[in-house]
RNA sequence: GCGCCCAUAGCUCAGUUGGAUAGAGCGUCGGACUACGAAUCCGAAGGUCGCAGGUUCGAAUCCUGCUGGGCGCACCA
């Protein structure tokens, strides 16, 4: 809220001094209003001044001063503003905005931090959307963060999410897992049949079978042969996917739609993709393929989409895929893939472009692998291989909200390494216990509070709500002294819990979850370092009163933090 | 070889889309509990922001080249 209104307080600035003669007439800047690093200058900077020097052909000092000379702000907003350093404009606020401050927080109270910018725009995010051939890895728990996070950050940015998980549930990748529950189905009859070439090694391939084996017991061993595999794989598929879905789910993630491939096919849509592309003269055959022209769209070479064998390529399903997602009535698509689907995107998208899509549409959000880490050896994983910890295995070791506050910290696009035997330990080195603790201290007061005569007399007085989980009333702050309020650890938390809604905005819009992790931190170093200099509970009521305020206020703040993140906010730890 | 991503404290990473003296956590060293939770707080040490140029009032941030790493360049996904 200061800093949009200390922007528009410039703009106005920058037009009366224009009119008065005292800066030329020239088109203005965009006017950036930032909290200076550390707040050690001011609390809230602009650099406009040097922006606006050079068009206005004046040394910046000299343009500072004549926006300064032209700010009109009323003096309960800001108590100073001022020239500084190379020509910056200096604010400093005054108490009774950041009072303001935390009344609208109370008044918000959970809606704190939201805005509007999406004006209901229908945005689906797709994300995990891993191929149903065995247990989740923990990349797919980075995956998933990252678009669940992003899903709730656009959520609170006033878009209309929708998220979504697709599901391969064709293709060469669930056939093969078919042919190797076969051979275990056939092995534990004491059948020979050899394991698929491109089978599937992990130990939970032997159960899949092992439960279609107890179910149907013998009845498979003389059908034919593709009404066996389309049984295995449907078989495995339910298997799969509904571990998926509980592994997903004790994650903190729940999808509003689960949209299966074969329904492409099905439907025919993967056949009118392809002759729409045939029509254009974008596919041709060759050596008993067919290929896509994808140099067309930017490709560096062309690439197969039906193979020989006739089965079609993965994307020749994905360009319909997407364009159904269209027609549902989407006006933006974000798909969440690891890095090493970068090749698909031409190819996707090139199919989308010769279709007439606008491919700006879909926005492809890349993040890099995880890779494993234990007492600082770096384990490879293979899905082929068997090789791999699970995302459940992960779960169970560390607990929800440690792994997802793990894999929100780091920015998507660099590569991360899990330190598992961190993680496990499950100790204070963990960084969300910090910002939970925080948290837990403050519902701790609000407890002491109940039976403290401070307390008691603030709840006498409507302030302290008796009910629930305590807490103050949000409609007897409004009304509250809150200028009691003047210790430096006081005014610095009231800063921090300033920023929330430009976190919201810059974490949603750049697609860095990373940075909610970076700004729990800081509310929670805030928080502590208040609570370590000003005692809350006194013998001075007005002092509790004003000081339970700021304390629900940043309990505000911290449960809206951690739970874009989606991480519990616990009361007791 | 070509394309994308990355390189910041001993380690893991931030760095508000070009701003003022580059910040945290862990680790190391030293302090603080007879009042609301010490899973906390305060202090110290630790940096040629990979290297070299360039752009300008100003660069960790933008451009070029180089070095070093990750990923991709399948009739796999």
């Amino acid at each position: 809220m200061f800093k949009e209104a200390l922007r528009r307080y410039l703009e106005e600035a920058a037009r009366r001094a224009v009119a008065r003669g005292a800066l030329p007439d020239v088109p203005l800047p965009p006017v950036e209003v930032e909290v200076p690093r550390g707040r050690r200058h001011a609390d809230y900077a602009s650099s406009l001044p040097l922006a606006l020097a050079k068009p206005a052909g004046r040394p910046p000092r000299e343009v500072a001063q004549a926006l300064v000379d032209a700010l009109e702000i009323p003096p309960a907003h800001v108590s100073r503003a001022e020239v500084a350093g190379a020509g910056f404009v200096n604010f400093f606020l005054a108490p009774a905005w950041l009072q303001e401050l935390l009344r609208r927080i109370h008044a918000a109270g959970d809606r704190y931090g939201n805005r509007d910018l999406g004006r209901g725009q229908r945005v689906n995010v797709e994300f995990v959307s891993a191929n149903p051939v065995g247990p989740l890895h923990i990349g797919s728990g980075r995956n998933g963060l990252i678009g669940d996070v992003l899903s709730n950050l656009l959520a609170a940015l006033g878009y209309q999410v929708t998220r979504e998980y697709y599901i391969n549930d064709a293709g060469t990748q669930v056939h093969n897992l078919a042919l190797t529950v076969e051979h275990h189905y056939f092995a534990s009859f004491g059948r020979e049949r050899p394991f698929p070439a491109d089978g599937y090694r992990g130990e939970y391939a032997r159960d899949l079978a092992r439960k279609v084996a107890e179910r149907d017991a013998e009845t498979w061993l003389d059908r034919p042969e593709a009404e066996r595999l389309a049984a295995f794989r449907d078989a495995a598929l339910e298997q799969i996917l509904a571990e998926t879905r509980q592994t997903l789910e004790e994650f903190g993630i729940r999808y509003d739609l689960w949209f299966s491939e074969r329904t492409l096919y099905d439907q025919g849509a993967v056949d009118r993709t392809l002759a729409a592309l045939r029509e254009k003269g974008l596919l041709y055959d060759h050596d008993g393929a067919v290929w896509f022209r994808s140099t067309a769209f930017g490709d560096d070479k062309d690439r197969v989409i039906i193979r020989s064998s006739g089965w079609p390529m993965y994307y020749a399903a994905d360009i319909p895929y997407h364009l159904n997602k269209l027609e549902r009535g989407f006006d933006h698509l974000i798909d969440v893939w690891g890095v090493d689907h970068i090749g698909d995107i031409a190819r996707v998208k090139g199919g989308l472009a010769a279709l007439g899509v606008d491919v700006d549409r879909l926005e492809i959000l890349l993040y890099q692998h995880v890779r494993l880490r234990n007492e600082g050896e770096l384990l490879r994983m293979s899905r082929r291989r068997g090789e791999y910890v699970s995302l459940a295995d992960l779960l169970a070791a560390v607990g929800r909200d440690a792994a997802r506050y793990f894999f929100c910290m780091y920015t998507p696009s660099v590569p991360m390494d899990f330190d598992w035997e961190l993680a496990r330990k499950q100790s204070q080195d963990n960084p969300v216990y910090y910002v939970q603790y925080a948290h837990a201290r403050i519902s701790s007061i609000f407890r002491e509070a109940a039976e403290h005569p401070a307390g008691r007399a603030l709840a006498g007085s409507g302030l302290l709500a008796t009910d629930g989980e305590g807490g103050v009333a949000p409609g007897a702050v409004q009304g509250a002294d809150l200028s009691p309020l003047t210790h430096e650890a006081e005014i610095a938390l009231i800063h921090t819990l300033a920023d929330l809604p430009d976190v919201i905005e810059l974490a949603g819009l750049r697609r860095e979850p990373q940075r909610l992790c970076a700004y729990a931190r800081e509310v929670a170093e805030a928080f502590h370092g208040f609570y370590t200099q000003c005692r809350v509970l006194s013998d001075d009521a007005g002092l509790s009163g004003a000081r339970l305020i700021l304390t629900a206020a940043a309990r505000i703040v911290l449960r809206r933090t951690l739970g874009l993140i989606g991480v519990s906010a616990p009361d007791r730890m």
